[in-house]
DNA sequence: TACTGTGAAACGGTTCACAGCC
DNA sequence: GGCTGTGAACCGTTTCACAGTA
């Protein structure tokens, strides 16, 4: 407590729900737009209306982390970037692998999206000694027996898991023995992992399944 | 009503929570393998543990949609798995088209697991004359211009969208004009489509972001 | 006037705890 | 004894409505 009243306003950002954090991700994508658009300020409620939410849940997401809003203005759209992409930790840079590289992987590898919003690839890994000593878009493969070495070499955080269904748990297990802090799961598996190691599941079948369900049942009561 | 005293307790499946039904696909991916396995029934309990859920979720969920334990016993895997199924409607058996063959629609084509699911990848489509003509892993790439005809005459009734960012609304619309009923939709935009058509999003960078959220949070107030 | 920030109310989902059943 | 199905309590999130501010 160096000086000055530091007003502590934001809350512990533990006990942030999490559909709050991933509209924080929903709202920097579309005003990264409008600042390349060329506005400058907006309201709650136009955000909200490009997003398909209510102008209230605009302001008390944001309120979680902070004022950053104009009473009578809106918010200035490069602000808010900005304060969202601190939120998020984006700012601070990420590295990361891939791990597997199969379609999805290279595919990953290969994605323009990612690098703008803060992550850079770094290797990638694979088993298949085919495919080891190539790049692929500029990035190396190493054989997965060097993930440990390579991730303390280049100082990567996150890895993103691409492996068929019957290596993911493995392949896991050494990415936490390597020290990764993060993984996104694309693998069709439930992962079990140390608590301290952060865990996002994508499973591309399970979003047809959604998409099924809610077609399949779009009339009335059967 | 033709004869017997058909019990109606389930409810309208559009007010089942969004939640509920994407643990039913986890559900239904543990099921496989445990049928895989040889397992012949589970409790919610030994369920639950799998997936890191509660013994008591797993059973509200289950029962939205009917009566599927046995007291005593638990559920049967294989009844079990074709309940999901059934409720999820992907026993209906789905046609779907790509739209966009870059890196991650490529990745789409090729991706394994969506056949054993029900999902069965009939065209793509691209502006790329490049590409037209062309067929990765065994589809067709067709030019966006050709998508109401082919939609029609291959019955497709889902579309996976994976075009730039600039493109996929305009991409979208067409979907919709050409009587696709669901998206996924993959690039990082908020589509804005009539109401009866589904949509799921998944957006690749916000899924690194909500890692990064919680990796930069991990530790007590700032 | 135009807008934010925020308590309070309303809603919806999860957990609890137990009756009923095998 | 072991397990399901479920009403009731609990808890977290969303919506409402308005005081406060530029």
């Amino acid at each position: 407590m160096s000086s000055g009243k530091r007003k502590v306003d934001q809350v512990d950002p533990r006990d942030v729900p999490k559909a709050v954090v991933s509209r924080l991700s929903l709202y920097l994508r579309e005003l990264r737009r409008l600042v390349r658009s060329g506005k400058a300020t907006i309201s709650s409620s136009q955000l909200g209306r490009l997003l398909g939410l209510t102008d209230a849940q605009v302001r008390k997401d944001l309120a979680y982390f902070g004022h950053f809003g104009h009473p009578g203005i809106g918010y200035r759209c490069d602000e808010l970037v900005a304060a969202i992409r601190r939120i998020l930790g984006t700012d601070l840079g990420w590295t990361v692998a891939v791990i597997g590289v199969g379609n999805l992987g290279r595919a990953l590898l290969g994605y323009e999206g990612f690098a703008a919003q803060g992550f850079r690839i770094v290797a990638a890994f694979d088993v298949d000694r085919a495919r080891v000593g190539k790049a692929v878009d500029g990035v190396t493969i190493y054989g997965l027996e060097q993930l440990a070495d390579v991730v303390r070499e280049r100082q990567i955080r996150l890895g993103m898991l691409t492996v068929p269904a019957a290596a993911a748990q493995s392949a896991a297990d050494q990415l936490v023995a390597a020290g990764i802090v993060g993984i996104v799961n694309f693998s069709p598996v439930t992962l079990s992992l140390p608590e301290e190691v952060s865990l996002v599941a994508v499973d591309l079948a399970t979003e047809l399944e959604q998409i099924s369900f809610a077609v399949a049942n779009r009339n009335a009561t059967r």
